[in-house]
DNA sequence: TCGGGTTGTCTACGGTCGTAGACTTGGTGG
DNA sequence: CCACCAAGTCTACGACCGTAGACAACCCGA
């Protein structure tokens, strides 16, 4: 992250964005200051309020981002036969792999105060909870998919957040093996 | 919360780990200052360092209370047979309720700092994952305790914080329909 | 080649944070 | 009654925060 970059306002521009989208899914919101941000960009802080103005509209563009880019909840993917264990997989396999799909997910927790409740409800019913639900067939589905979102919800708060160690330390294979059962159960038709 | 109080040292002790509680609850660990708890005490700043020695310690001591009190996983609940029964009922009525009990765990998820996160981490080993693990026969029982831990965490953030719809207004005969078989599946003798 | 605008840095300001020591005030036992 | 120790306050330090303006370095087109 630190390579030499030639003067290239799109690419700084980028870099701090990616910096502030790390330090934020690892710290929350208040808990990385600019002045880091712009070091893992490889640039002073000044960068950051010279291409965002504050570091509050710096947040509203990580969000943006995030937001704008795919999810594996496609209905495709929700209706594969191997879809408990794919997401199984995704979920045990965030920490090793240096790309976060669910940077969003982290941010918010992370970043969560009272006010930031309804807009975090308003996101995840809207991206998340919708998608899951229209793709599940049988009864109970919003809640089916309502318990699938807390159940990932939970791993990444005590894994990630918490740090339990039964979980940060523990074999990837057995996590993956106690997950899948959990989500197929709540993703198989029901009734 | 600001009546005058004589010079009571275990009163006024009190009064701040009162107000540190509604405080860490509310904004967080970093979301709150030692002026701000003082103040809901009816004292200054200073009088933190001197009955609890830090902020950090103050996180502790808070911590501490909530975990000696009454919650779902008591040793005479886990060993019982019925348990994994027994702990949806007891879930989806205390999140319905809406008690203080949520205190602990608006605090864990609100601060998102390091040494916070210690501390919690400390004190969820201590008192939950523990007792949770030594009534668990079978295999990979530490990270089963974990995971049940997390479906917990998961099912009272989406739904008491968050305030996911498709929770907070569900008929709560449905997700204990939902989530006795999670617990069943987690908590029966594994392998 | 050589300005000129873009790109990035340097220094600094006002504010808040946790914390510390010296000080003042109050209640109480002899 | 009054001295004395506990209870609480005052002032301040050093560090970090987000932000700002002035300044220097670089690249590109003329």
């Amino acid at each position: 992250m630190a390579e030499t970059r030639r003067r290239d306002a799109a690419a700084t521009k980028a870099a701090i964005l990616a910096s502030a989208r790390r330090g934020f899914a690892r710290s929350g919101y208040d808990g990385v200051g600019v002045r880091e941000i712009a070091e893992g960009a490889g640039v002073t802080a000044m960068m950051v309020n010279r291409y965002f103005g504050s570091k509050e509209q710096l947040l509203g563009e990580v969000i943006a981002q995030i937001m704008a880019e795919p999810t594996i909840l496609t209905r495709e993917n929700i209706e594969a036969p191997d879809f408990a264990a794919r997401i199984a997989t995704l979920l045990v396999d965030i920490t090793a792999a240096g790309d976060t799909p669910l940077d969003g997910f982290l941010i918010m927790l992370r970043s969560s105060s009272e006010e930031a409740a309804a807009i975090a409800r308003g996101q995840i019913e809207a991206h998340y909870h919708r998608r899951l639900t229209n793709s599940l067939a049988g009864d109970l589905a919003p809640q089916r998919a309502a318990i699938v979102l807390a159940v990932v919800a939970g791993f990444q708060l005590m894994r990630q957040v918490i740090g339990l160690s039964a979980l940060a330390d523990a074999d990837p294979d057995d996590l993956r093996t106690l997950l899948e059962p959990l989500f197929r159960q709540l993703l198989d038709r029901h009734r």
